[in-house]
DNA sequence: TTGAAAGCGTTACCAT
DNA sequence: ATGGTAACGCTTTCAA
């Protein structure tokens, strides 16, 4: 393997000058810089990574821990990674991942061995035992999610109490009276809490407005096709004039289908928002008004406090990221009964 | 940071002794040796992972390339995603993620600056581009799934080809005179080879045994529940006394239904066989016969020939993986019309 | 059976 | 602006 020192002899400088002109630590001539780039293109040389980490104070990768447990939505789930993977890469680090029994293990096993500069952690569950064992070392640790407990923890998320609201507030201010939430499987309430950080928003905020409001679950443990039809069926018979549907993207597909067979055209006679989904709902048979789940803007944000807190002290905290609204015409007024 | 020295004066030897009772890589007496391993557990030592690989000759991390295309099947791609990292955990090797562009441009960079001791290659295309960047590079790579072109490479994977046989020898020896495929959405055949492997082992021995054979799509570029309707439908009005269904979950569920709207019972009415799925076919709604794709198969085989072609030269080979047959009733004689 | 010490290829401090 | 060199913490050869 080519090393520093042929790069060095290449450029005719010494070692050092070479190390410095690639980290960028200290000033080189352009002269010197120039000579010692060309070298290292001619000679395709990178660094060694083990002598990097020995030598140095970072290790220049990230741990991602992820248990993918079989209840997994693998569809939003490979969305974070992707977007964590291209964030940790933007500012130069790679992921190492953390799966099954190894994504709480291995992570005192990586950090134990200093073979990663923080970890970023995924699929975080209400009593996740990750936080335990983050609380336990020195690496720096972001939790992409909250923990029921967060208490000198950094997490990241998308306000969801937040998003709850805001979709209220948008079909109040369209006028609508009676609004229901289509949410997730029951089973999701209880393995993760942004589901119900989300439903709290909704409730607390439709309390306040004073209208009325319903909340379903789209199924037991998975999607189920019978309840999610019950659901919408129930709520149009119960005067709902606006769906919220917080939920993958085949219980959107169910809802709609309901809507259509009842002859109801989405955006004029009936209105529907989805909350809270990181798939692209331009690609639902409708078109809905969506306050989305951007997982790379958390995924971002989670390297973007990795990075820092490797540089300077950071304060634990919980960085809510603000909703957003992306409007294309599926919330009307209500068609008077 | 505890060291192998802070471990070397606990225990009362020499640091090269504490290495050796680690790697076992040389004799140490039964008392030395667990004054040691106390010393360890006391210190919580984990030795330090640059130092190792700079010193040794091993990084004890595999890279894992997959691109993470819009179109993956996410539940699949997961599958693959754990059992490799299973696998490579079983083997005290971690795993560095590369995806997206990093999927290529990853490897050239991670095995140059040997911050890997082995590439294993997932969502393997017909005209991979990794497959150049493995021929030029000098770090072990492993292929799972095979590429049109895979002279000098080691490859990994279920015999599909195979596969397809199998289901219709075991259909044409039930009685069957006339069958049917279901295969995955038409992208698919596209974006990699698996799926025609297996349409063209169905299709050669169904010539071979000279039974009436058909093929259908289950859609353009995903499930179209039309398009699997029609193709079922169409089979069963052509006299097909029995279903292959190579897919994914969602077109299973969607044949079974028209089956069960005809009235036609699985097992009895009409044979259903599904080949080449990796999710579990026992949660289906109907039991069905299955030839399985077993993730932690190809996955424990190719990480035992990374593992292995790092201690030995290994002559590049093609493995394929034996179809097994899993029984379970759904394949009877077929009705006399 | 054990120890001493020479690397491994960087980074970063101390000189010049 | 540049060079020399001591760490970094381990593995492994050479000695005993």
């Amino acid at each position: 393997m080519t090393s520093i020192h042929d790069v060095a002899k290449a450029a005719g400088v010494s070692i050092s000058t070479v190390s410095y002109a690639l980290s960028g630590n200290r000033p080189v001539s352009e002269n010197t810089r120039s000579r010692i780039e060309a070298a290292v293109r001619e000679l395709g040389y990178q660094p060694n990574a083990g002598a990097r980490m020995l030598a140095g104070r970072r290790t220049h990768i990230f741990a991602l821990t992820e248990p993918l447990r079989p209840d997994t939505h693998a569809p939003t789930h490979m969305a974070f990674v992707l977007a964590t993977s291209v964030a940790a890469r933007k500012r130069g680090y790679d992921i190492l991942l953390l799966t099954d029994e190894q994504a709480s293990a291995g992570m005192s096993r990586v950090t134990a061995s200093d073979l990663v500069d923080a970890v970023l952690v995924l699929d975080v569950a209400p009593d996740d035992e990750r936080v335990a064992i983050a609380r336990s070392i020195r690496t720096p640790t972001i939790f992409i999610g909250i923990p029921d407990d967060s208490e000198g923890l950094h997490c990241v998320d998308l306000d969801f109490h937040g998003a709850g609201s805001l979709a209220v507030d948008r079909l109040v201010h369209a006028g609508h009276r009676s609004i229901a939430l289509i949410g997730q499987a029951s089973l999701a309430y209880q393995r993760s809490n942004f589901p119900r950080r989300l439903l709290n928003g909704f409730e607390a905020r439709a309390e306040e407005r004073g209208v009325d409001h319903s909340f379903s679950a789209s199924g037991e443990t998975v999607t189920d096709p019978r309840a999610v039809r019950r659901a919408v069926e129930t709520a149009l018979d119960d005067g709902a004039s606006a769906l919220v549907v917080h939920a993958a993207d085949d219980v959107h597909e169910i809802a709609l289908a309901v809507l259509a067979e009842r002859g109801l055209a989405v955006g004029t006679d009936i209105s529907v928002l989805s909350a809270g989904a990181s798939f692209d709902t331009a690609n639902l048979s409708a078109a809905v008004d969506t306050i989305p789940l951007i997982p790379q803007l958390s995924c971002d944000l989670a390297v973007d406090l990795a990075v820092r807190s490797l540089e300077e002290s950071l304060t634990p905290s919980v960085h809510l990221i603000p909703p957003e609204y992306r409007e294309v015409g599926s919330v009307a007024p209500p068609r008077l009964g």
